[in-house]
DNA sequence: GCCGTTTTCGGCCCGACTGTTTTCAGTCG
């Protein structure tokens, strides 16, 4: 975990320690927001210590500074282990279960003494907790259903498992008359790797239709709640999906305002009150003049004042005097500071993508014949794809040995021929061996057009060892791609031990590429190493790593990873032609003749 | 605890829904 993260995560931990201890709110939001600042930080902040810019950080002030250095120096925070001391674990617990928060778990705590979840379970079934003041039975039937879930509560979802519900959702609600417009929004709009739920806003004159259309729709196991403008279901497999119903003239600020991510919400916010404005789902508001005016006549402020605008995202931002800012960049990660400086990026699309590098045929483990994947990747539109089996030694895979290796070169090479419309490129995807040395010899992969060198076996090898693995098949002149880099799997599998930032460095080094494998449970770069990457200088390609033809449609997913590392269609290999992508891919070979 | 085109002190983003109330606190996003 890199040191970034972990001072993240302790920071946000104290928040939450402080509000058990019902501390100042303004320090809690303190601690969450140097929390937020530290994970979007796309630089080491041990680098920021020595360069003594810690304080630039917008969120980390002259103290939490110090505490950030004293955790450097020390390897602890004396203020974190104490908290931790002085409040009981069972709190904690008890914030994880939905609609539980700090006020009542420590509600619980003081007036029934518990001392675990099973305690608190006992104390709803013995209908204890109905007795007790701003609790009912309603509530303690939340608690006991809450308790249940966090048991087995499944982690985030998977963006490849959340969006393909939104968007059966949204095909449904879109064919209602009542439904004037409809997007996604939330994480899942903001394509994030992994979601907590799904939020889907429509414009509507008629919400009760919707809403009455939504909760009542098949995949709903529970309504959680239903109200006019919010209703809450959770799916059979226990994904919930949040519809937010507004009137369509104000379908962009809700839009927007749904899409958040909160910190970025909070930053515009921030800037509209300096401006005399106020921002919320329903628009942006000038309230100043109305405040003046109710200033002077001692009455308090009205709620609101002249909308300005909320019928679109475009005219909301416009009032902000900023552009409009694409959803995968609203992380509070520098887009609204680039949005003003003028410098956002022009972000990679989907259509840029001109060919695909690494696929399985089933010469090794894939499930399509060379043919099929090249009629596949014809109708897609691409100008290129390279076939790239797996190596001799992954038995499992059916890697392929030295002849059946130089039997797929000539069929490859031949197909080429065949095929006018697209250039198909020869290639394997080569296992890393333990000791960092290749599965082939050089002079089998020189003969490639691509070679994608992956880690495919020895996961538990210490940091140090992982590492310099990794850096050494880099140092291979042949090596064009590192694939999959990390190895984890979301849900399934952690990254292996890995210095992410030093194999970046020697990627920019040795002019290794490194690939976004585009599969939705690897995503792998992942978008704050595919960002620090692209800064570093190292090329970067997308690739889906198919082994069936339904697979070349995962695409997009590692577009929307290149998206959120603000990558240029420029940033990306294969959205090159196909000789140039082929000289950049090359560019460390030896010269030839020498 | 942070921060400054109102401010180095006094603010700090905003609203819906639920379940409990009898006007609102807590939670969530």
């Amino acid at each position: 975990m890199s040191l970034n993260v972990q001072l993240a995560r302790l920071f946000s931990e104290i928040a939450l320690l402080l509000e058990l201890q019902e501390a100042n709110p303004f320090k809690i939001r303190a601690y969450s927001r140097a929390s937020q600042a530290l994970e979007a930080l796309d630089e080491d902040v041990g680098r920021r210590v020595e360069e003594g810019t810690l304080q630039e950080i917008p969120g980390i002030g002259r103290d939490l500074a110090g505490k950030i250095k004293e955790y450097l120096e020390t390897g602890v925070l004396v203020e974190y282990l104490e908290l931790k001391e002085a409040v009981p674990q069972i709190l904690v617990e008890m914030t994880r279960i939905p609609g539980l928060g700090p006020r009542n778990a420590l509600k619980l705590y003081h007036e029934l003494g518990v001392e675990s979840l099973k305690h608190i379970e006992a104390a709803c079934r013995s209908g204890e907790v109905a007795k007790l003041k701003g609790f009912g039975p309603k509530s303690q039937q939340n608690i006991v259903e809450g308790i249940a879930f966090v048991q087995h509560a499944s982690e985030r979802i998977p963006l490849g498992l959340a969006l393909p519900y939104a968007e059966a959702f949204i095909e449904i609600l879109s064919a209602m008359d009542e439904v004037d417009q409809i997007s996604p929004a939330g994480s899942l709009r903001r394509m994030k790797e992994t979601v907590g739920d799904v939020d889907i806003v429509v414009g509507s004159a008629s919400p009760e239709a919707v809403m009455d259309a939504f909760t009542g729709h098949q995949l709903v196991d529970r309504v959680l709640a239903k109200g006019k403008t919010k209703s809450s279901i959770r799916t059979l497999d226990d994904l919930q999906v949040d519809l937010r119903v507004v009137e369509p003239k104000v379908f962009g600020a809700a839009l927007m305002h749904f899409t958040g991510s909160k910190e970025h919400n909070v930053r515009l916010r921030e800037m509209a009150r300096r401006k005399g404005l106020k921002i919320n789902e329903y628009g942006i508001f000038d309230v100043s003049s109305i405040k003046e005016k109710a200033d002077q006549a001692g009455e308090e402020s009205p709620r609101a004042g002249k909308r300005l605008s909320a019928a679109t995202e475009e005219e909301c931002f416009k009032v902000l005097e900023l552009p409009w800012i694409a959803p995968e960049l609203r992380e509070d990660s520098g887009e609204i500071e680039a949005a003003l400086e003028g410098r956002l990026p022009d972000l990679i699309e989907d259509s840029d993508i001109r060919g695909e590098l690494h696929v399985h045929t089933d010469a090794s483990d894939g499930k399509m014949t060379l043919e099929e994947l090249i009629e596949a990747a014809l109708m897609k539109g691409w100008a290129y794809i390279g076939i790239t089996d797996h190596s001799e030694s992954l038995k499992i895979a059916n890697g392929l040995d030295l002849d059946r290796m130089q039997w797929q070169i000539e069929r490859i090479r031949e197909a080429d021929e065949r095929y006018k419309d697209i250039r198909v490129l020869t290639g394997t995807e080569v296992d890393i061996l333990r000791d960092g040395s290749l599965d082939y010899p050089d002079e089998l992969l020189k003969e490639l057009d691509i070679v994608i060198a992956s880690v495919h076996t020895h996961f538990r090898l210490s940091r140090e060892d992982q590492t310099k693995r990794i850096c050494d098949a880099m140092a291979n002149p042949y090596v064009n791609i590192v694939g999959h880099l990390t190895g984890r799997m979301i849900g399934e599998r952690a990254a292996y031990e890995l210095d992410v930032e030093k194999v970046i460095e020697t990627a920019a080094r040795t002019g290794t590429a490194l690939e976004i494998n585009a599969h939705p449970v690897r995503l792998d770069l992942n978008d704050r190493h595919s960002r620090i990457a692209n800064s570093a200088g190292v090329p970067l390609v997308i690739c889906t790593d198919a082994h069936s033809i339904g697979q070349l449609e995962l695409m997009r997913y590692g577009v929307k990873v290149a998206r959120r590392a603000w990558l240029e269609a420029g940033d990306v290999l294969n959205t090159l032609e196909s000789e140039v992508l082929l000289k950049a891919l090359h560019g460390k070979r030896p010269k030839k003749g020498k």
